[in-house]
RNA sequence: GCGCCCGUAGCUCAGUUGGAUAGAGCGUCUGCCUCCGGAGCAGAAGGCCAGAGGUUCGAAUCCUCUCGGGCGUACCA
């Protein structure tokens, strides 16, 4: 629809006089159903190149629309109004088609092949395997994987990907925790009465000092900056369930680090498969540096006269490259700061040759990737092939107070724990249904009492309630049967506004795909269930007679399909009785 | 200091490439359950779209400045 009023407006256009070559109608769809269903702005545009008033020059271009171009099965009407709108309504005839074609494709509606032969690489969580995917993470999660499923949907061939670094200085911290707690759990053991003495003694520790008012303890032998969360003792007590007092004597470690990123890596992976985020990929950093990749990237950067040495480190000149100053790319210790790798990371998405390579960041990122961008430039990769979307924070709100969270004090809340009290679907819905660049305020005690009052329950409602009335007629021997359905019965207005919101599905993921912003499918799903809903209450299906009946069953199971693959793309179930 | 993001109803947020009377949810107030699922529906109240300039037929949207909030600005990851 949208697509011929464009091009037979082009021609109309072109037909007239002085009108500039290359000017192309906008089309839009007005605020207020009653202006039409399409409306065009361009006589008011070209009012001042062609000096004379939008309204005349509204006529002039409706009389040659009328006379060349009417399509009566699209257009019903066409009108001028206010200071020079041209409006379109769309013929009933039309409605009927797309609805037709919903009922089609079913399970297939909403797909396109817009993006069709692209391949996607979309990096996103990128933890690092120090402990448990928190709140915030969660967001990055869903973002990625939505955005992901939206553009599988419009036909590109998507690869997600998790980038980790296992080692370095905040491993070998984990590996020192996880021995301390090991140690603990140990002597708890051997002196199991005499716990009160161990409080005593983690008093006068430095640490305890430090964590005064907290209600967590350390052994005297845990690194200052060590992991505080739960989730070291419970990998220390599995250690000794295993190994007994064995460990004790280990020389380094290296025992103690492995165990725990093998188990926290595990733990991460089902956390995200419990969210219905499933990675194709895990991206070690580690193999950048055995594949040579690092150094083949420092070299390739050198050659191009980016690279000098100072004090000892080794530096990218990104001052010549619009950054205030340069960049430390391998520290004086001779080990590289993340930036090096992370440019030789991009290096190897680019060579694996994706349309697009779409990076989601949280907002603490942000100065992370010009530098990368600046790197693939240098050596002539096509950075432009390089989107980032970056998030703003999660603010967690429990009793009406804000809770900081850090990985390495105690105090944050995990994405487990935040899907034990709202479960996968609620947590995706709040993660997807709010714009990225907004902060997201997260009220746990809201999320956690008042189920009833979530947003997602009422698409989720409507998609059951569907499910039910269809089950319902069958009983009674209505069958719905959309090749038999005469859907010109179907003109009531909360018919009609229920068929025009369901036809914009396949439009609105193309749009949300391209804009990254899956947000702008949950409010366009938020507005199917109301239109459904309204229909609901002011039509009836059982108790119509038959061919009525069959119609508006038609039009439930159009609005099923339309919810049902949204909540799809969502990565949300669309329960069949709640 | 500099860079990025944000500022829309009491609260949390929508608002497509600039369009016609700025919209939801929650909360508040009125109505509506012999009726396909009331987790709902209909309606009311609530706004100088942070402020000031500019661009134009037309600005919440684009530009500049100011004020407020967040995040960065490491030889930490």
């Amino acid at each position: 629809m949208k697509e011929y009023l464009r091009s037979a407006l082009g021609r109309v256009l072109r037909t007239m006089k002085n009108v500039p070559t290359g000017f192309l109608p906008e089309l839009s769809v007005p605020a207020n159903p009653d202006h039409g269903d399409f409306a065009t702005n361009c006589a008011m545009q070209l009012a001042r190149h062609l000096r004379r008033s939008p309204r005349v020059i509204a006529d002039e271009i409706v009389a040659a629309f009328m006379a060349t171009e009417h399509d009566p099965f699209y257009v019903e009407s066409v009108t001028i109004a206010g200071a020079g709108f041209i409006n379109f309504r769309c013929s009933d005839r039309y409605l009927y088609r797309e609805l037709e074609s919903c009922l089609a494709q079913g399970a297939e509606f909403g797909r396109s092949s817009t993006g069709l032969d692209k391949r996607a690489l979309v990096e996103f969580v990128s933890a690092n395997p120090t402990g448990p995917l928190t709140v915030g993470h969660g967001r990055n999660a869903v973002l990625g994987d939505t955005i992901a499923r939206l553009l599988e949907w419009i036909g590109y061939a998507v690869t997600r990907e998790y980038y980790f670094n296992d080692a370095g200085r905040q491993m070998r911290v984990l590996g020192a925790s996880v021995r301390s707690r090991y140690e603990e759990v140990i002597a708890e053991e051997d002196q199991p009465f005499s716990t009160s003495a161990r409080v005593v003694q983690h008093r006068h520790s430095y640490r305890a000092k430090q964590l005064a008012g907290s209600k967590t303890t350390v052994p005297a032998s845990f690194p200052e900056d060590g992991y505080l969360g739960s989730y070291i003792i419970e990998i220390a007590r599995e250690l000794v369930r295993v190994h007994g007092p064995d460990l004790l004597d280990a020389k380094d470690d290296d025992c103690f680090e492995r165990a725990a990123k093998q188990t926290i890596l595990t733990d991460i992976r089902a956390t995200l498969e419990r969210l219905g985020v499933s990675m194709d990929n895990y991206f070690n950093e580690k193999s950048l540096y055995d594949s040579g990749a690092v150094s083949e990237t420092l070299d390739a950067l050198r050659e191009r006269r980016m690279i000098y040495e100072r004090d000892g480190a080794t530096w990218f000149k990104t001052s010549e490259l619009g950054k205030e100053s340069d960049t430390v790319l391998v520290k004086y210790t001779g080990e590289p700061t993340y930036r090096l790798p992370d440019i030789a990371y991009h290096v190897d998405k680019m060579k694996r040759d994706y349309d697009v390579v779409i990076n989601i960041f949280g907002a603490d990122h942000i100065a992370t990737y010009p530098d990368i961008l600046r790197g693939l430039d240098v050596l002539d990769l096509d950075s432009d092939r390089v989107e980032v979307v970056i998030y703003q924070f999660v603010t967690l709100m429990r009793a009406g107070e804000e809770v900081k969270m850090s990985t390495r004090k105690a105090n944050f809340v995990t994405l487990d724990e935040l899907m034990d009290e709202v479960t996968p679907d609620v947590t995706r819905y709040f993660f997807a249904m709010r714009s990225a660049q907004k902060h997201l305020e997260f009220d746990l005690n809201l999320a956690r009492e008042a189920s009833d009052k979530n947003p997602v329950f009422y698409l989720q409602y409507a998609h059951a309630r569907i499910c039910s009335i269809l089950q319902k007629a069958a009983e009674i021997a209505l069958v719905s049967d959309p090749a038999l359905a005469q859907l010109t019965l179907l003109e009531h207005e909360a018919e009609i506004a229920l068929i025009k919101e369901i036809i914009q599905f396949p439009q609105i993921v193309v749009s949300c795909a391209q804009a990254r912003e899956p947000h702008r499918l949950a409010t366009y799903l938020r507005g199917v269930a109301e239109a459904f809903t309204r229909f609901y209450h002011s039509c009836r299906i059982i108790g119509e007679r038959r061919e009525v009946a069959l119609a508006r069953m038609a039009l439930a199971q159009a609005t099923g399909i339309t919810l049902r693959n949204g909540l799809e793309i969502l990565g949300i179930s669309a329960p069949e009785r709640m």
